[in-house]
DNA sequence: AGCACGCCGACT
DNA sequence: GTCGGCGTGCTC
């Protein structure tokens, strides 16, 4: 007889605890899943073995009687031991149950019902694809990579590469390493349907029925028969989206995370993990190589390489010495002085023109968020910025003010430029139908696609638009970021960014990061065959750092800055971003629970200058008839473990206070204030 | 979250 | 007497 203590799948809130269990099953093991009597009414419920101890353990003083028997084991779905502890370090790290974590690492539904169903792998082309000699750089990489692989130990490494640089290459290296081993391997992609030749040159190099494709958009039954090929070692290698950090292999040799930078590793739902950490910590714990690789490292990453965490590796020659796009910045505030109102700079539009006559391909990008709106001055490129945060803030139609997500703060809109005394100053806000529309007029002659969430919704529309754009049946392609990511067009001759303002002045303290990331993205998408492409920046900031240097291709010029002034305002990677949100029907209910966790974490004492923000309604005030408050806590890394124990604390109290109504999310370094 | 226990009012 | 209201508290 075995004792086993396990975690019950469970919706409530209240038996986030481990519960003991006789087994008569002596070979029972770390993270099978069984089947146990729950509740006075012993139903029966499925639950997790984190341990298996050969009597209870003492110090929990249970009354024997009370110890139920475990009633039956289901082998099929059960977890590895490497994946019990990332539960555990995922509890810690964002604050959520022990369910949660676990339900990232199994199929959803279970085992669904049996049936012939498609394979998701066979949309993926596969010519045979045999290893290429390596560019010195990328040998070099290979030699810093290869003794972890061959000592087995855990060591990440920054695979820090220009576009064209071959890190694709690198991994396919690293896989077949691993693989030679006898070991396993992930590769995480940002989007399964933005990857399609890198998950075509796993397929094509190792061959089809050793790699499995975990992700979202896979119905019930595909994502069951993926995980098992995963589970019993039929398939070697995943290639999946974020939540394939989760799959289950016995023998991990190494995590890949390719674009490391992307926000979609971070998950939007509970728990809110951030998929390149966890990929980290998996590292750690299974004794597997990462490697996180990107041309624009995220500010994060680039830091911990500095302090040493992370290896970085640098790939700077282009593989086929494709020239560099040529790069420049059109000042949008003097084609507006000289008369110029449309939405395309002179610049822009005539080598538009000149491209298109040569039968080139043009591509226009423009990163609207529809709520991304802001206010700034036409005249002198002035933004309106929150005074404490340096964020910019964003106007709210209902107050008719300006506010800012982070700290609250409301100002009234100027109706005239603070900085230049102009009365050219407004809210702004277009977006690519907007593109669309103009391009049509500017260049009547030609065909113009766009390529956007709204158009990519419907499925296969994007497919389509994108091949079109490829075969020469469009001539102008409009879109968002989906156009900027990863996908490679020979013909395209410029590349025009509408406006590179439009994420500089989303509210967050990423906006400058994410436009010298999306300006790179998108400049890469120039002269991909043998000439050099055309890219014009257009912007009412020409003196922005991230856009200057951007247009410099000068990272680390862009790093150093940033850097500087995350410390100065207290962001990551000096602090961890910890927001508390607080939804009830009844907005006075969600405002003072609000203010009942601010309190509590005031009178602590813990929170120094400037890291405790008070309760603020939150953005969208009411998402399903909820009211929302939130508040932020501005928390320096020394400071996680104390600032999480009382979170802890003050949601242990909620369980236990059923005057309590509302419901707190916890988020850590949230992507979005939404 | 369930589910049972428990301590009060109105019904055959 | 006893049926049933939902407040309280526990689940190995």
């Amino acid at each position: 007889m075995k004792y086993v203590r396990v975690i019950i799948d469970n919706t409530s809130n209240h038996t986030d605890n481990f519960y003991t269990y006789a087994c008569e099953e002596d070979g029972i093991q770390p993270g099978a899943k069984v089947r146990v009597p729950f509740g006075r009414g012993n139903r029966l419920k499925d639950a997790y073995v984190f341990s298996v101890q050969p009597s209870p353990d003492p110090a929990e003083n249970l009354d024997p009687s009370r110890i139920k028997k475990v009633v039956q084991i289901d082998e099929n779905l059960s977890l590895t031991e490497d994946l019990l502890r990332l539960c555990v370090w995922m509890r810690r790290t964002y604050l959520c149950r022990y369910i949660d974590a676990i339900r990232c690492m199994i199929p959803p539904g279970g085992a669904a019902k049996r049936g012939k169903r498609r394979d998701p792998r066979e949309e993926f082309s596969c010519d045979p694809d045999t290893a290429p000699g390596l560019t010195v750089q990328q040998r070099e990489a290979m030699a810093r990579i290869l003794p972890c692989i061959e000592g087995e130990y855990h060591s990440t490494f920054l695979l820090n590469g220009v576009t064209s640089s071959g890190k694709t290459e690198i991994y396919l290296r690293t896989a077949e390493e691993v693989l030679s081993r006898g070991k396993q391997v992930i590769v995480l992609v940002p989007e399964i349907s933005l990857a399609p030749q890198t998950i075509g040159r796993f397929i094509g190099r190792f061959g089809a029925e050793r790699v499995a494709v975990l992700h979202s958009r896979l119905t019930k039954g595909q994502r069951y028969d993926q995980w098992m090929q995963v589970r019993n070692g039929k398939a070697d290698i995943l290639i999946g989206a974020r939540l394939g950090v989760f799959a289950p292999f016995e023998r991990l040799g190494a995590l890949i995370v390719d674009e490391e930078h992307e926000s979609s590793y971070k998950s939007d739902m509970t728990p809110k993990y951030d998929a390149v950490d966890a990929a980290v910590e998996r590292g750690k714990i299974d004794g597997a190589v990462v490697i996180l690789g990107t041309a624009t490292p995220s500010v994060v990453s680039k830091y911990r390489a500095f302090c040493g965490e992370y290896s970085e590796i640098l790939l700077t020659e282009r593989y086929n010495k494709t020239p560099l796009p040529n790069i420049s910045i059109a000042d949008m505030r003097k084609e507006l002085r000289s008369g110029n109102r449309s939405i395309f700079s002179r610049n822009l539009y005539r080598k538009s023109l000149r491209a298109l006559e040569a039968g080139k391909q043009v591509i226009f990008f423009l990163n609207r968020r529809g709520y991304a709106s802001f206010i700034s001055c036409r005249s002198c490129g002035f933004v309106l910025k929150c005074e404490v945060c340096g964020i910019s803030m964003t106007y709210h139609q209902t107050s008719g003010m300006a506010e800012c997500h982070y700290c609250g703060r409301r100002t009234a809109v100027p109706h005239i430029c603070p900085s230049c005394g102009s009365r050219y100053i407004r809210q702004f806000g277009i977006g690519t139908e907007k593109v669309e529309e103009m391009a049509k007029i500017a260049f009547p002659d030609r065909t113009v696609g766009r390529l956007d969430l709204d158009t990519a919704r419907r499925k296969g529309e994007s497919e389509k638009i994108l091949s079109a754009f490829r075969r020469g049946k469009t001539d102008i392609l409009v879109g968002t970021q989906l156009v900027a990511k990863g996908l490679d067009f020979q013909n395209v001759g410029v590349v025009g960014i509408i406006s590179a303002d439009v994420t500089m002045n989303i509210p967050d303290y990423r906006s400058s990061e994410r436009t010298f990331q999306l300006i790179t993205q998108a400049a890469g998408r120039a002269g991909r065959g043998t000439e050099t492409g055309e890219v014009v920046i257009q912007t009412y900031s020409p003196d922005e750092a991230a856009i200057r240097c951007a247009a410099a291709g000068d990272y680390e010029g862009f790093y150093r800055r940033e850097l500087r002034l995350r410390s100065l305002g207290g962001y990551p990677p000096f602090t961890n971003i910890i927001r508390l949100v607080f939804y009830h029907s009844d907005e006075s209910c969600a405002r003072r629970e609000a203010q009942a966790a601010y309190l509590e974490l005031k009178e602590s004492g813990i929170a120094g200058r400037g890291e405790l923000f008070s309760p603020q309604p939150a953005y969208l005030n009411r998402m399903n008839e909820n009211y929302r408050y939130h508040f932020i806590i501005k928390c320096p890394l020394e400071k996680k473990e104390k600032y999480l124990k009382i979170i802890f604390d003050i949601r242990k109290r909620r369980i236990g206070d059923t005057s309590v109504k509302s419901v707190m999310l916890i988020e850590i370094d949230p992507y979005s204030m939404t």
